[in-house]
Parts: C-alpha cells; structure tokens; sequence
DNA sequence: AACTATTTATAAGA
DNA sequence: TTCTTATAAATAGTT
C-alpha cells in the first residue's frame, strides 16, 4: 500500500525500518481496537520493537492482564484437561492460601534477582544471590555466543554455496 | 475499505459480524505478520471471537509464552499490584487455573534468571535477559558495598568506644 | 510531519 | 463459505 510493493522481509535501512515501524504499528492497533468494538471482540496486542520498547494494546473492556489470564488459563486447559480437578475442590481453603503465599514468594525472588527491594536483605542472602546471578550472567553469555556462533557458521555455509554457484557460472559464461 | 463507509461500532447483524470478524482477523495476523518481518519486531496477538474462541499469532523466533513472559517482566512493576482482589471462595474453578498458570509464568522466569532452560529463547530474548541480570548484579553489589562500609563504620567506631574507656580504666588504675 | 501515488484490505454482492 | 469487484483505507516513497 504505497508508491511500490514491498518484499515481505526485514527492512534493511535502519532509519526507514524506524519510520515503517512506526507507521504500521499505528495501523496494526488501530485495527485491532476495529475488530475488537466492530466484532465484539477481545483482543490483546504486544508489539515489542527491535531495541526492546514494548507497545500494546487491549479492548477495553478487559484489561491486558485479564486478557493474558484468560490465555493462559485457555492454553493450560488445553495442555491440563484431566490432570488435577478433583483435589483442589475439597479443600480450596486450604490451597488458596498456599498458592498465593507460593505467588507471593515467587514474586519477592523475582524482585530479587531484578536488584529490587534489597533492602531487607542481609549480607550473606546478598552475596548468595549475587553468586547465583553471576553464574546466570555467564551461562547467559554463553548461550548466546553459542546462538551467535551457529548464526556465523550457517552464513559462512550460504556462503560458500553461493561462491560456489558464482564460480559453476561464470565458467558456464565463458565457455559459452 | 469496502463498498461502503462503516461506522466504528458493534455490527449488530450477527451473520455479517461473523463473516466481517473472520475476514478482519486474517487481515490483523497478517500485517502482525508483516511488522514482524519488515521491523524485526516481537509480535504476539491474541483474540478471542465473541463465542470465546481464540486466535493466536506470536512472531516466530519466540513462542507466544515468551513474549507473554517478557511482557510480564517488563510491566512488572505495574502488575505486581493490582493482580489479587477477587473473593475466591466462590470460584475455585475460575481461580485456580489462574494462580497455576501465574506460578507457572513465576516460575519459568525465575528459572531464566537461573540460566536455565534457556534453549527456546531467542537472541533478543537473551540478550534482554542479559542486560536485566547485568543492572541487577550491579544493584546488589551496590547494595553490598553500602551494607560493608557501613558494618565497618559500626566496627570502627565501637573500637573507639572500646579504646577510651580502656583509656578511662588505664588512668584510674594508675591513679589508685 | 505532510503529501500523494499506489497498493492492499475489505464491504457488499453473487 | 468462497469469489469478485468497487471502493475505502493504509502506507511507501517523497517533500
């Protein structure tokens, strides 16, 4: 929908990846927010740009967290069909509070790991942490340079390949 | 972008809401699609049609889980607060399904933060984790430092405290 | 940030 | 549902 048609691939040119980005994700919420009041639906848009700026939208009668909630409670019926219905029934006031103390506690470790709410932490739980994550940071690190170096040797193979299409060619060429 | 003009409101002819959804639907995953490509964006989209029925696109160098998780980890601050208010004794089958999937969502983060599992995720998904954890080292060694110094401040100053009144003693002994 | 030539999406009809 | 087509809307390239 412009001057010329567009090869559906990654923009190369930074600057005008930036500007079509921007446009399109205008249109891509814009229809979203469409379908979902034209059709009543819901619906729940994350756009995550390429440095990481997150964008999103949600129909407004359910809340983004309420629409994800709704998806994984989806998914996980899907995955979960049978599994566990018949304990939780009996003693739902017994396992309510464990599961949301269980949340809870999840969260703090997360808040942790983040660097946040440090403050109640004593030095050795500091210093636990800090070796944890350190090793995280170095197996991190080394996935990614794993990633990375597979990406390399894959494009050396295209590579190659294609030298090698060039010199079948160019021989074919001359002895045409 | 038709035979006519359409007002941005519920099409309450539910044959021509149906058919008007199923075409506006392929046409939102597909420009989801196509910002992915074009803008090497992270894309999840999820809709769910008036009947309940969901719909899903995730761009594909990571799962819609992924995403989902790091939007979680990214909206946490805001999330944190707002998620638990319900009365849940009354319904247990609604609740429960959503604290599973919510510890599940926890607990896969934090097994990232541990370096685990980290095969399904992409290079931008890693490095994003990556600089994260490396704020986070920096936070708590910080926290660190602060809590040494002042341990040691403490320490100096009892030393002095100690010190005058050995002093103190020292004078009266020689005094007797 | 605007403009506009084109392409694309889609509303209505079959 | 699927296809066709007239028209509205989105947007690529330009200013």
């Amino acid at each position: 929908m412009g001057r010329g048609r567009v090869e559906l691939k990654r923009i190369e040119n930074k600057i005008s990846r930036q500007v079509t980005f921007s446009k399109r994700r205008s249109g891509l919420l814009k229809k979203a927010n469409e379908i979902s009041v034209l059709c009543d639906a819901d619906v729940a848009l994350i756009v995550f740009s390429t440095k990481g700026k997150l964008f999103q939208y949600s129909s407004t009668d359910s809340s983004m967290e309420s629409i994800l909630e709704r998806y994984e409670r989806y998914s996980y019926a899907e995955t979960q069909m049978n599994a566990n219905d018949s304990d939780p029934k009996e003693n739902w006031s017994v396992e309510y509070p464990k599961l949301m103390s269980r949340i809870e506690l999840l969260q703090r470790n997360i808040r942790h790991y983040m660097g946040q709410d440090l403050d109640p932490l004593s030095l050795r739980e500091l210093q636990s942490i800090e070796q944890q994550i350190d090793t995280s940071l170095k197996r991190i690190r080394s996935r990614k340079n794993q990633l990375m170096h597979e990406s390399i040797s894959e494009l050396q193979k295209k590579e190659r390949a294609l030298q090698e299409q060039n010199n079948l060619i160019t021989k074919k060429v001359y002895i045409s």
